[in-house]
DNA sequence: GTTGCCATGTAAATGGTTACATGATTGG
DNA sequence: CCAATCATGTAACCATTTACATGGCAAC
């Protein structure tokens, strides 16, 4: 039995174990997948990617082997049975997932009644901009078709769609501010 | 001139000088009315209050006063007129303001590729549940009505119709996944 | 031959959360 | 007088980001 509960898995060890679970079995051909597919939700940077590696190792959770490419030193992990019993346990975990918001836009929105009116409807126009950019990436990103499968497009539709609802209401609260004044 | 640019505030900071330049004067006014108004869309901690109420006033972007009630010390947060610049530089900002989302359940509808397809659904599922529960915090808070200006209120629409859209987009993902087997 | 990518790693700094600790005031 | 809330603060810990550092390989 795995010893490991899904609570105990940091942020980064989550997305790795995923990952290596798919078959990307280098941390840096981990830190490219993150980059393509799960930034935009769940990011992780290089930094932390490769300590990760050797605590899960330690852990018992992935095994690793030297893997060189010609002279030059290249690890190749994959998930033991523990690993994939934890990866398993936290994927149907019953306690509420996580699903946090940064939102800059929003923020400045929450305290634009200190401002001149003028300057309120600038806000949301740059909220509505930044969203406006997001879809254009994730638009070409769709068109472009290079998916693992059929729930790594799946999460970018989600991405497409939550920037397309989030302009949207950009656009109706410019006309609410502009008829505040 | 401020000689604090936008850049230089820490994301404890922002909301700070936001919650003193409108009226919430003490550091447990402040911690409480970001519980109540901000929580969702930008949070910060009671241990990182303090602190940032301290350096903002080394800074000189917000003045202290002390002002007891009866025995009890307690000081009040008032900001300077660099302060106030600070804030309005940072609130009026051209550069793209931050938009992060840490969303557990798409990561694990990310990797439901791994698992067996009776599995693949309850991740969904736990996340239609999810916003289920938001919305109907959310549609209470809105229902008691109390809000400090429009502003506020609308974040408030904004957190609800987010989660509505999050909600009717994992149960379309539902019956998508539930075809898939 | 040199640019860009594959590949791994470390160290320092940053930023933030949690838990602990204390004590006064207010209302029942 | 007791509980809840107002009010302030510190210390330890945790996680993560950034920058730095290195070197081979592949293609042009």
């Amino acid at each position: 039995m795995p010893a490991v509960t899904p609570d105990e898995l940091n942020q980064t060890a989550r997305v790795v174990l995923g990952m290596i679970a798919e078959g990307h079995t280098t941390g840096y051909a981990i830190k490219a997948e993150i980059e393509r597919s799960t930034r935009l939700f769940w990011g992780a940077s290089v930094g932390g990617i490769y300590p990760e590696l050797r605590r899960l190792a330690a852990a018992g959770l992935v095994s690793v082997r030297d893997d060189p490419r010609g002279a030059a030193r290249r690890h190749c992990y994959l998930l033991t049975q523990a690993g994939r019993e934890t990866l398993d346990d936290w994927l149907n975990d019953e306690s509420e997932p996580l699903f946090e918001m940064r939102n800059e836009s929003l923020l400045r929105l929450r305290f634009a009644g200190v401002l001149d009116p003028s300057e309120r409807v600038a806000i949301v126009e740059r909220m509505r901009e930044l969203h406006e950019r997001r879809i254009a990436a994730l638009e070409a990103t769709l068109d472009a078709d290079e998916f693992d499968d059929v729930f790594d497009r799946m999460a970018t539709e989600y991405a497409l769609g939550i920037n397309r609802w989030a302009r949207d209401w950009a656009a109706a609260a410019a006309h609410e501010v502009a008829v505040e004044r």
